[in-house]
DNA sequence: CATTATAGTTAGCCTTTGCTAACTTTGCAA
DNA sequence: TTGCAAAGTTAGCAAAGGCTAACTATAATG
């Protein structure tokens, strides 16, 4: 019962919408990734026991400060990974695309090295 | 009955016991990688129906020319990534473990870019 | 108020890819 | 030749993370 890489890519996904929209629900959240309202509502159901979200009545859904440093951590990541690799000049479409994957798979050490020397790249 | 990213792990194994044994078998690859004789008979038997490789009476196993281009084309995105990494600063174990991950998640452009910028810099 | 659309949940399936337990098969050595 | 060790296979489990079908609950509309 855990979640792991899709874990990041829905509190990404929520953070996202929530400096998008007014309030989040699970159908935005399905909406926007394209998945299932069960698999989101599963999801939600998780990151809320593992203290990453909080659901009110409405079912609108707000980060706890344990879940918004992981979106935050990730949503960084693919800030900068999507802007380096255009940087290189690989096309937005695909820098989105390979960011998103890439987000998820390295090192804290290997993105801070990436980060600094897309810096004094500029 | 698919093998997707595991599927690639597995054939680079098989491409690198290739280069340091006489004959590979799947006893060689489970060590390697670490893992249970089950799961490598297992990948073994799929690498084999989708003419990823061969595997004769007495249990050797060779990569078909369609299993040797995957299994190239992973090792020189290995070998590239983590001296990129190693490049930025990355200590070894980190920057192999990295690669070992990444490799599987970018695509032909962005590996690209990512080659041609690390052949600038030197 | 009754109906319908929207949102969410429950139940249960599927695939991938690891595992253990328990076989089988084979080769070598006493 | 018997007999064990090494290699491989079979059966079946587990977790992650998608899915559909079908239900419930709520909200909006005629």
């Amino acid at each position: 019962m855990a979640l792991l890489e899709s874990g990041e890519m829905y509190l990404e996904t929520i953070l996202i919408l929530s400096q998008e929209l007014p309030a989040v629900r699970s159908i935005d959240v399905a909406d926007r990734m394209g998945y299932s309202k069960p698999s989101v509502s599963r999801a939600v159901g998780i990151l809320k026991n593992v203290g990453m979200i909080e659901v009110d009545k409405s079912g609108y859904i707000t980060l706890t400060d344990s879940g918004k440093a992981v979106a935050e951590q990730i949503y960084d990541r693919h800030k900068t990974l999507a802007k380096g690799l255009m940087l290189l000049g690989v096309d937005e479409k695909t820098a989105q695309d390979d960011a998103c994957r890439i987000e998820h798979y390295i090192s804290e050490d290997t993105f801070e090295a990436i980060k600094k020397h897309l810096e004094q790249m500029q």
